[in-house]
Order: C-alpha cells, then sequence, then structure tokens
DNA sequence: ATTTTTGCAAATCATTTGCATATAT
DNA sequence: ATATATGCAAATGATTTGCAAAAAT
C-alpha cells in the first residue's frame, strides 16, 4: 500500500536519522494489507527475529503519524489501529470485512464543513471522518 | 447539558435497575459541561465522596453509550473523552477552547455518503464524523 | 565528537474482571 | 426470593519513560 522506501524518504526529508529499525518498522507497515495494531507490528517483528523493541515500534509509529503517513483511526468496535496513507488525502473508508482500505477524494466535504459552520456559529477547524463498510472484493465474495 | 432525570429514565425505559450508583453517575455527567473523561468523573466522584468505584463508573458509562446518551469520541490530540448527547443526533461540533459541543444537525452528510460509496464501490455502513472547532462564545472572547 | 536513537525493563494509565456482598425488583 | 449490580483489589493491555549502550551524523 504504501511503500517502504517512500516512508523512508520522508523520514530522512524531515531530517530523521536514517537508522535500521525504522527501515525495518517501515517495511513492516509496507507489508500490512489492511488496518494494523501497533500489537501487530511488535508481533510481527518479533516472528521475524528483526530484533527492534516494543518501544521503537511505538516510536516509530508515532514518527509516522508525525509525519502523516500513518494516520490512526478508531474502529468502530472501539479498536484502535493505523492505517498507511499518503500526506494530503486524509479520509478514507476502511472494509470492516477484510480491514483494507481505500483512500476518498473530498467528496463534498467542504459544503458539510461550510455547512455546520454556518449553523452552529462555529469557526471549524478540523474535522475527522471516518467511513466503514464493506469494500467491493467483499460484497463479491459475499454475493458466492 | 443532558439532564440527569433524561438519563435515569432512559435506563429505566430499556429495563436496567435503578440503583444509586447509577443516578450518582447520571449526575455526574448531567453537570458535565463540555466533554469528559472516566477518569474526570472517577476524581469527581470521589471529590463528593460517592463512594462510587471506579469499575462502576466505566460500567455505567458503558451502559449509558449503549443506549446512545453518552457517546465516546476521539479527540483531535488523540485522547479519548465521552460526551453526553440526545438519542439520534449523532454528529456534533466540539469547541477545542471549551471542551463544549453542539449537535449538528445532517447537513449533507448523507450525499457524503452516498458519493463515497458511489466512487469506491463500497458498501458504507457507519461513519463517524466529528468536527472541531471554536465556539462562538470563544470566538467573541478571543476578540476581547 | 556529538547528538539522536535504541533496547530493555520498569512505570504508568486506562479499562476490565472475579468474586463475595449488597440492592432492586 | 432472585436476579442484577456493586465495590474492591487484582489482572490485563496498551503505551510511555528512564537510562546506559549503540548507531548515525
Amino acid at each position: 500500500m504504501t511503500e517502504a522506501s517512500t516512508l523512508v524518504k520522508a523520514l530522512d526529508d524531515a531530517g530523521y536519522r536514517l537508522t535500521e529499525p525504522r527501515r525495518l518498522v517501515a517495511e513492516l507497515i509496507a507489508d500490512q494489507d489492511g488496518h494494523f495494531s501497533a500489537a501487530e507490528l511488535v508481533a510481527t517483528a518479533r516472528a521475524r527475529q528483526a530484533g527492534i523493541g516494543r518501544a521503537t515500534v511505538f516510536r516509530a509509529l508515532d514518527l509516522f503519524a508525525t509525519l502523516k503517513l500513518v494516520e490512526r483511526v478508531d474502529l468502530p468496535d472501539g479498536d484502535h489501529a493505523y492505517v498507511g496513507c499518503e500526506p494530503a488525502h486524509h479520509h478514507h473508508v476502511i472494509c470492516t470485512t477484510c480491514g483494507r482500505k481505500t483512500d476518498i477524494e473530498d467528496c463534498g466535504m467542504r459544503e458539510v464543513v461550510r455547512e455546520v459552520s454556518r449553523r452552529s456559529g462555529y469557526r471549524v477547524g478540523t474535522h475527522r471522518i471516518e467511513l466503514f463498510g464493506t469494500c467491493p472484493a467483499c460484497l463479491k465474495a459475499s454475493r458466492d
């Protein structure tokens, strides 16, 4: 989904040191198909004998989140997860069946925000929108 | 914001037992101005010598969340909080200055969801949208 | 050489659970 | 009476932190 090289390059561009553990975490993330949790990365790292500590995974995730290459989402069931993402779009639909995510473009949120602002009198800064559903592949699979 | 009596009545209507601890938690919630965390309620309970255990607060919050009288939100800074709300609307703008929240009506999300579904091919189930900004009162205050 | 990062283990925080007791129905 | 809810303390799980050692600049 998100290339490991993209992640590594972003670190470099932002002036962070290019360390082996960070490269490894970048790869772990790149290998992830849908959304993933910190715990999963830690487990995979251990399984691969990558020799990366738990703290390092958390620190790297934090870093990538700061760089907007990863986003932390809260699943409908209350669990936390991360998804890799391009810096820029920050909306996605997450498939509750397979966990994959698809980026979505604006889709009219601009107007929603304006409307909310108009009605409530708030100056709206950030918004967070998360959509959950079933992706085309899973829909198809469920029809068989 | 949300009346303690409303909360209590909802419990009753849903067939849950009306206990003293639950009434107390309902009051704690009603007294809350903006958003609040479980920890805050626990602390307030303790401060008031209400004699309610931590677990009870969590259990009651859970219950109210199930009844949709309280909703768990994720703040922009990653913290968790709850806001009291009428069962029905489930969108609000939260003021990042004072923490208060205002309910908002549909505001066009229907179309956004439809559009996302059309473009991505997903069947969109739930969506979660949270807007953060500055409320009219805080805007005004900041102009002084 | 200096600064940043790491790994580890211990600490912290939030939330949940087991269970005997108390309470609402 | 009976089922449900409570309090407490202990368990769990996730995330963070202190710090000396290791790696990147």
